[in-house]
RNA sequence: UAUGGGUAGUGUGCAGUCGCUUUGUUUUCAAAGAGGAAAGUCUGAGCUCGAGUAGAAAGUGGUAACGGAUAACAUCCGUCGAGGGUAACCUUAGGGAAAGUGCAACAGAAACAAACCGCCUUAUGGUAAGGGUGAAAAGGUGAGGUAAGAGCUUACCGGGCACUUAAAUAGUGCCGCAAUAUGCAAACCCUAUCACGAGUAAGAUCAAAUAGAGGUUAAAACUAUUUCUACAGUUGACCUGGGUUGAUCGCUAGAAUUAGCUAGUAAUAGCUAGUCUAGAUAAAUGACUGCAAUUUAUUUAAAUACAGAACUCAGCUUACAGCUACCCAUUACAG
RNA sequence: GGUUUCGUAGUGUAACGGAUAGCACAAAUGACUUCGGAUCAUUUAGUCAGGGUUCGAAUCCUUGCGGAACCG
């Protein structure tokens, strides 16, 4: 399966208002609990900073194997988060990528 | 060998593990899955809609040597002209200045007006030799001629007109050349020719949602930008506001592509045989590992050009590390 | 998916195809002052990048880069 995303732009606003903020080198993390939710949603954002569309094409997916990779997945529950994306995600080795992102997830509980 | 010019190609390769999209069989297997520019959106078409058809005019925009290719084009091929280069070759928006309007700074006597200075004669005329500036000044040079001069005459060069050539060009003939005299049309413009507008978020169907919402107008309004004409048509026309934002189709077998043959200088066209080759929707085509290749530093590290389909084709433009093949020019060096 | 438009010193702006590209603020140096401000004098720095048309281009044409607005 793919990745349950996020569509709208109220909800990212949404997310960054009220979520809680997490920093790393690679990306800044904002995580919100919604009761309503089954499983989790996830929104990326690549910006025109990170570069032209190869760029910001190979950023997302990187960090997308990262999410569906970790250990983690299956425990997370009505859960609602966002990444942006620092221009330091293309050149990371992929295992310090992951770690962060585990660490992130990890953050709310 | 070196330097340069042209044409064409390639765009890291192989294997493994875990995933994503589509299709097929059928519930865990198989097949396929970014480019030469997918980019810019600069042209031309297909396709779809805009509530009928035909004709004319205006306006707006594109194009501009000649012949051919093409579905079409601002593209391509061949030829000519102009410019650059020792050359191979490259560049070229290349109609009209006697339809009209406008502009030509500074300098210069003068910027399109034959005036001024001058020269000669003589007392009213003849002149365009000289007046050197400038991007540009009533064809140029030599000889004759004259009062002084002048295409006034002549030789060569330049130019105009007519005819021939498929056409540009070229050739031949005629004309002393104020042949209706300079430059700018990438200034307005004129001539010829082409073009209706909007774009797959076009548009179609199903489902859901509101609400038979409000206002203006009345024999008037509308019917492929605008105006006019003819026939035909509708009963409404115009404006404002509100609701929905799901699914399916459109969507990929095509002016497709690979190989060969034939015609043509070529662009290209025709024939025969084979192939099926992405179709997503906030958007799949990925991550990691091993071996090999290239480059850089240097012996284990790093990097591997430009760049990511969004309806589809034909071009153009721009970006592009490295590598490969063929042809040509120059003759610097070596044999 | 389309259409239009803009780019001039650090900043805000002028400029008919012909000026050495003008003006204001800012900056720098000096003078004045015990010091600073104000004032006075002087200086620095610019046509977004490439190509073309023209005798001559900031201006006209074209290709690219970057920004802005509008329509759907």
């Amino acid at each position: 399966m793919r990745l349950p995303t996020l569509k709208k732009s109220s909800e990212f606003s949404q997310i960054r208002n009220k979520g809680h903020y997490f920093k790393s080198t690679y990306f800044n993390g904002y995580i919100l609990h919604d009761a309503d939710l089954d499983s989790f949603l996830v929104g990326i954002i690549a910006s025109k900073k990170l570069g032209n569309a190869v760029e910001r094409n190979r950023a997302k997916r990187r960090t997308r194997e990262a999410i569906r990779t970790s250990s983690l997945i299956n425990t997370l529950n009505q859960v609602k988060f966002v990444l942006i994306l620092k221009k330091t995600v293309l050149k990371v080795p992929f295992i310090d990528l992951k770690q962060d992102i585990e660490k992130f997830i990890s953050y709310e509980k």
